[in-house]
Order: structure tokens, then sequence, then C-alpha cells
DNA sequence: ATATATTTTTAGATTAGTCTAAAAATATTT
DNA sequence: AAATATTTTTAGACTAATCTAAAAATATAT
């Protein structure tokens, strides 16, 4: 068995590779993590005893197969728990985070398969992140935000790139949330920001940095 | 915050202090978790400190109002999550402790008031043991085992007193659930053995040990 | 009431995970 | 290519929870 620590420390390596592709440096993970390089460096040692990781020394590190496969386990753990709190305990997309962090720990190949199965089988969780299957296949949205949307086209929200509260919060109060159509309806030049309408009802002004963190599928 | 051990000793001693009344002695302590004397006097003074205990050396221990308070509330999530895995996820009884140990120490009011609702407020777990509702009241079943039925006596099934898998299993093998109507037919003197009928239908042989651990409402 | 047995506590060691500070390796700049 | 900066690793220390073995306190038996 594996403590929460290891863990999430493959969680962490997990994720970063998605972004690097090369091995992961000691230091994004101390970041990723809020730890310290030298814990990161004795836990990846830990992890490279345990075959749960590829590890030459200053040369960073990847994840084996064994290790990829815990740390995919662990995100299908997370993400159906969250659909769990927002479908049958109204729980709000942006309280959810924190709760699955803990719950994702619980290792029961059979209560993730059962929870599964009750919630029907979701692809998605509420943040529009896709949902491994049991056999760890993760069918991921195309990469397109809001921002590299041209003027009059449009789209649906299909999920976002930043999950903090606020972030969560603010796309709420301007009732932009999964679903949603969304149709843009002015680009300004200098900082980028775009005037969007919202399900062909009320148009907002939207900043870059908010444009560019919303998941959308071209309809 | 406390570490699920902290926890795990807290609720120990809760469920030591039922029997006894009295303080609760290290030894016990130690057989009830599995550890060892020396383990349980340091971890003793650890809750000491926090408050969460009364001791004084050599004189065994009990829970302040703040260690019973913590204590209830995790076996009240231990229950729930208990009947959330039988109801919802279609767990059999005999399987489901062992995650619900895990589960209870998910440390979120909300959660567990979301999950109570959720599950319309059950007053009793899989084994008939009964659920604190949100501020810690317990309404426990009157102390009647099936031992206690006289010839010709009857009642309903409420709960267990023996937790064991072998047991679930055994009574599940006969047939025996919760909620269950049970008339004695017979007492054997000699080995206080009983012929019962179950449901008006079959009729079964219960050794003393089975007996007296069924926990009966009379009717 | 003294001797013996049991229970509980203490002392000192161990393991997992973390940290700081310093050393070693790698990367970047001039 | 040497000097400087950055990253990574090592060395050694700390905390939480545990253990064994021995000492101290309490309980039981004769």
């Amino acid at each position: 068995m594996n403590s929460f620590t290891e863990e999430n420390y493959l969680k962490a390596i997990f994720k970063l590779s998605q972004k690097t592709n090369d091995g992961v440096s000691t230091n994004a993970i101390a970041e990723s993590l809020e730890t310290k390089a030298s814990s990161v460096t004795d836990m990846i040692k830990k992890l490279s005893e345990k075959k749960l990781v590829n590890y030459k020394k200053y040369q960073g590190v990847s994840l084996t197969k064994k290790g990829k496969d815990i740390a995919v386990s662990i995100i299908r753990n997370h993400r159906l728990w969250e659909v769990f709190l927002v479908e049958k305990l109204n729980f709000k997309w942006d309280e959810v985070h924190d709760l699955a962090e803990d719950l994702e720990h619980i290792n029961s190949k059979k209560l993730t398969n059962q929870l599964d199965a009750f919630l029907e089988y979701p692809k998605y969780d509420p943040h529009g992140d896709p949902i491994p299957d049991k056999d760890g296949n993760i069918h991921r949205h195309q990469d397109i935000t809001l921002a590299d949307l041209k003027l009059n086209e449009q789209g649906i929200v299909v999920g976002v790139k930043e999950h903090s509260k606020s972030y969560l919060n603010y796309l709420e109060s301007i009732n932009l949330v999964l679903g949603t159509e969304i149709k843009v309806k002015e680009v300004v030049d200098f900082d980028r920001s775009m005037s969007v309408t919202i399900n062909k009802e009320n148009t907002v002004n939207i900043s870059h940095q908010a444009s560019k963190n919303l998941i959308i599928k071209r309809s």
C-alpha cells in the first residue's frame, strides 16, 4: 500500500508530465505540492525504490506504468467524488475540491466502480474535467478556449482551465456555467477583452485572463 | 485539527467507556486498538494536553466534553457512510465496516449533514446501531437479546452485538436480517440453544453464542 | 502484611516525512 | 571556456507515532 503522501506525489507528477512531455523537475514538484526540493528528492528516491517512477539523479522524473495507473485511479476517484458531491449532496462547484482531495485516497476498486455506476458513468466532473474510465482511459476535450474564438464565432462552455474559487464564483455570477452557449460579439484589440452573448440573452464583457481559461466546444 | 490516529483513540475510549462507566484502562485501549500499552500512554498524554481526555497517572482515562463530541461525530460519520454504502452502492452489510473506518475521518460538518439529508435522516445503520443526530444524541435500543426471550415469546430483529463477517454471513445464510420476526419454539436447557421460527416460515436451531448477540424488540 | 503478579509508565530507539544549510551538478552568461 | 547563477542532492536535525525492555506503581494471594 501507498501512503496519502506518496499518492499525492504521483498525482502531482502525472499532472506536471501532461504539460511538459519531458521528465518533471524536482522544483516543479516542490512548487506544486508546496514543499521543499529536498523533501521531493527524498520522496522520489522512495518512489523509485518502489518502481513507481523512473529516476536518474539530476535528470528529472517520470512515472512508470505502475505509477501512472495509481495516479490515474486517484484522479478518477477525485472526479467521481466531485460529481457525487455536486449532483447528490447539493454542493456548489467551487466547494468540492478540498473534500475530493481527501475522498480520493479511499482505496477500494469496488467503491469506485459502484460509485461510478450509481452516478450513471459520468464522463466529466463539475468543472468539465474528463473522468478516467475503469481502464484508465481519459477522453480529453480539445484545447480550444473562448480566447481562441474569432468575431461572431460561437460555442458551448465545456470546462475550465483554472479552478480557483474566485474564478468559479465570478463565472457563476455572470451565469456562465457548463453547457452555456456563448457567441463573440466584439474583440478589443489592445487588451484582448471580449464582448460575448450568453445563451442568446445578455451580453457581458470578459477579460483575456478570463476567456483564456474557459474551454469551449465550437458549435 | 486531530490526526486519524488521535480520532481512533477517542473513538476507542468512547466505546470502552460505554461498557465500564469507570475510567478506561490503558491495557483495554491497547487491546482494542491492537497496539502496545506504552504507545497508549504516550497518546493519552498528548490527548490530555489537548484537553480531550481526563488523565491521572495509573488512574485510567475518560473523555472530556470536547473529546466526547469528537468521538460521537466520528461514529455518526461512520454509520451514515455505512448506510450510504448499503443503500446506495449495493454493498452487503458485512462489507462496509472497513471502508467506513476510512470515510469516517473525512472531516466536514457540511458533508456529514448533507449526506444525512440525502439518506433521509436514517436512525440506524445496517447493523442496527443507532446513528447519533446532528446534536450528538444517540437513541439506543433496549438491551434485549434473543437469548433473553422465553418460550413462545416473539420479537423483531433490530440489531447485532457482534459485527464479525462470519457472524453476519451466518445470519444472512439463515435469512436472519434486520426486521425479521422471530418466535421461540423451544429452549434446550443444557446448552441454552434455541429453536426459533423465522418470519412464520421456517424453523432453525440457534446456539446461545448466536442468540445472545442478536438484539430484539419484543412484539 | 509481605511476597508475587499484573498493570502502567518511562527511557531510549525506530520509521516516515519534513526541514535548513551546505555541497555538488548542471545551466547560463559573458 | 571561465565565471556566475540556478537546480538538485546530501547531511544532519526534528516531529508524530510506534516499539522493546526495564522501572515504578498498583492489585492480588498467601
